[in-house]
DNA sequence: CTGGAATTACGATGTTCCTCGTACAATGAA
DNA sequence: TTCATTGTACGAGGAACATCGTAATTCCAG
C-alpha cells in the first residue's frame, strides 16, 4: 500500500482504469453486473444515448460515492468502457467485446427492461 | 411459526411451495438468479432436457444443502417451477412465463453460455 | 409399522454487496 | 495560484449470499 506521496514522475492523473480483456469476460459475471436496477439503468441509458456519457450525465438516485461504485462493478465485469476526457471521465458501453462473446444478449436484456419499464410504468 | 405437529387436516406433505406470479417476476432478479454458475448449468440442464428434471439428476459439484439453496433462488425469482412428485421433487424452467415477460431473453442467456462453455471447453 | 431414500430446515460461518459520509485528488478556468 | 467541478479512496454499517454439517421431514416399499 503506498501510503507515501507519489514520486514525482509518477502521472497520478492517468490513473490506469483496468478493464478485462475481451477473452476474459465471464457471463456469470456480466449477468450479475446486470442484475441490479440502478445498474440496468446505466446500462439502459448507455445503449439510447449510442455515445459516451459523462457519470453526472446518468442521474442515479444514490450518492456519488455508491454511483462510483457501480460504475465500477460495470467496468470490472466487462459491461463498459471507461476513459478520463480531461475532468470529466466518460463512460461507453463495449457493445463490439460483448457482442462478439454473446452475440444478442445485451439486446435481449436491454428490450426485457423496455418491457418490463412499460409493463410498470416506470423508467 | 408452528413448532407443534401440524393438525390432521394439515397435509404437511403437500408444503406450499412458493412460486411468484409471472406478473411479480422482475428482470433484475431473473438476472441475479442466473448470475451464478451453478445456476446457469442447472438452467441449462432444464433447456437441453426439455422436461422435468428431478434434483439429483443435476449433479452439482456442492452439497445437497447448497442444492437446495440453488433450487430455491431459482424459484424464488421466478426462474423455475418446482412440484412434488412422490418422493421427488421435479424442476422445470418457466419457459411460458419468461417468454411471455422477457422474450428471447433466456435463449440468448442459453446461447451465450453455449458460446462460453465452447470457447473455455468446459461444460 | 418400520426402514430407506430423497430432500428440506436450521444454524453457523465467512464473504460479498449496497449504501453512505467524509476527506482527498485531479483537471480546467478565472 | 486559487477555485469550482468531478470523481475517488476509505471506512463503516447492515443486508444478503454461498457454503457446510447435522437433524428432521416426507413419501414409498416391505
Amino acid at each position: 500500500m503506498p501510503t507515501e506521496t507519489p514520486s514525482a514522475g509518477t502521472v497520478t492523473g492517468a490513473r490506469a482504469l483496468e478493464h478485462p480483456r475481451r477473452e476474459d469476460i465471464r457471463l456469470a459475471e456480466v449477468l450479475h453486473a446486470l442484475a441490479d436496477p440502478m445498474r440496468l439503468r446505466v446500462v439502459r441509458r448507455l445503449a439510447a444515448a449510442h455515445t459516451e456519457l459523462n457519470c453526472a450525465d446518468i442521474e442515479l438516485p444514490v450518492s456519488r460515492s455508491t454511483c462510483t461504485h457501480h460504475f465500477r462493478v460495470l467496468r470490472e465485469n466487462g459491461v463498459i468502457q471507461q476513459i478520463y476526457r480531461g475532468t470529466a471521465k466518460m463512460n461507453a458501453l463495449r457493445t463490439e467485446d460483448l457482442e462478439a462473446l454473446f452475440p444478442g444478449l445485451i439486446d435481449g436484456v436491454l428490450r426485457a427492461a423496455e418491457l418490463q419499464a412499460d409493463r410498470l410504468g416506470e423508467d
